[in-house]
DNA sequence: AATTGAATTGAATGGTAATTTAATATTGAC
DNA sequence: GTCAATATTAAATTACCATTCAATTCAATT
């Protein structure tokens, strides 16, 4: 443990009964702090001074930021994209199961890392976003081809709303999930939604989703 | 007009024949890469060198970062919210006219300045922006909360699916015209949807919200 | 023509960020 | 016990960044 005491001297401290991964500690803290404050705006000191260590143990844990930002994708956000890739292909074959497996495994996955959608939102699907190349070039591409290819299809087969966009619907079905807990602040208080709940962004999703996707009368 | 030549001197440069607003043609250049890049990752001097000039006479301009940040809000930003409350509340009683009227006016004032969705999901909407106070405390809770507030009234006289939150409503509604447009360069490129259009994004968006918000059977 | 005001620059200033380095203390294997 | 590896710090170093300032040139009055 380090600065945990005013004045810490160089050298290795003494080791603590309770001593985990000190290095997945740090990369929790800063995970979450650029989940709240984005990347740009989250310094190294900064992560260091929340993990009370200081900047040079940064460095000597993950050698740079740039270092420290390639940890993070491949060890925090990518497994999260994997999870649910995984349960959407598990689903079956029905668009209807398709769409309702995504909703649920997002919301699910999301559920315990609360930094996955401001950070999803801001630093990958935004333009200029510094994540965008490793997640999306790599697998998101994997996850989000086939289910537009999928639309496509079900709306070839006259299964799909024609006014629906099958590119726009993987959007949408991103945004659904995503962005009412990216800006669950400004609802929560300014609206006074105290009461939404995980369950009640899933069960609005589905409705809109089951309901809108059907072929108007 | 300065840095155009290799080497200034300091000094009033000549007046030229098309001589505009130089100061809100900085603050072009200013929300555009805002836009681009995000707030935190551009600085003064980037600014500047995009518009050719140096950073103090950045200073000479807006006074400090700070204020070019409120220029930003309330010269740029807040305009664009007026314009869509106006549009929104010209429309009729019915919530179909203003779900449609919403819509349509949040992408028609978007349509000319690309810069606005990336800002508003990246500054305003996602936990920690830097605008977010000035924006939603001022107008955007007056945009929002009647919105809100029309669609709990619709609900409770069983006009619309009980599934749906009317608070995440208002957030949908504003996913689905600003997120397609934030997001734009995924998927454009990587799925290869050149084809879609503003259009496209409206029609999406209304299809899915003309069934979604019915009752089901 | 003289004077004031506007628009610019180059060159400080002080601050903070990332990164490096050398020193130090503890651990664990032999 | 010795010693290499490990974990840690304080103190540089280097690079920007926002901001200020004095000097300079052009424009507009008077």
């Amino acid at each position: 443990m380090p600065l945990s005491d005013q004045s810490r001297k160089p050298g290795r401290p003494p080791k603590q009964p309770a001593d985990v991964d000190r290095r997945a500690q740090i990369l929790d803290i800063a995970t979450d702090l650029f989940g709240r404050q984005g990347i740009s705006a989250t310094t190294m000191a900064s992560i260091a001074r929340e993990a009370q260590i200081t900047p040079a143990l940064m460095h000597y844990y993950f050698g740079s930021r740039d270092k420290l930002l390639n940890a993070l994708v491949s060890e925090r956000l990518r497994p999260v994209v994997a999870e649910v890739g995984m349960k959407v292909v598990d689903a079956g074959d029905d668009m209807r199961d398709l769409v309702r497996s995504f909703v649920r495994a997002m919301i699910d996955a999301v559920d315990s890392r609360p930094w996955f959608p401001p950070l999803w939102v801001r630093e990958v699907l935004s333009d200029g976003g510094k994540l965008r190349g490793p997640l999306i070039d790599g697998m998101g591409v994997a996850l989000i081809v086939p289910l537009r290819d999928r639309f496509a299809a079900e709306q070839a087969k006259g299964r799909l709303n024609r006014d629906l966009d099958p590119n726009l619907l993987v959007v949408t079905l991103i945004s659904l999930t995503l962005f009412p807990f990216a800006s669950q602040s400004i609802w929560r208080t300014r609206l006074g939604a105290t009461h939404v709940s995980s369950d009640t962004i899933t069960t609005h999703a589905l409705a809109l989703l089951e309901r809108g996707l059907e072929i108007p009368a």
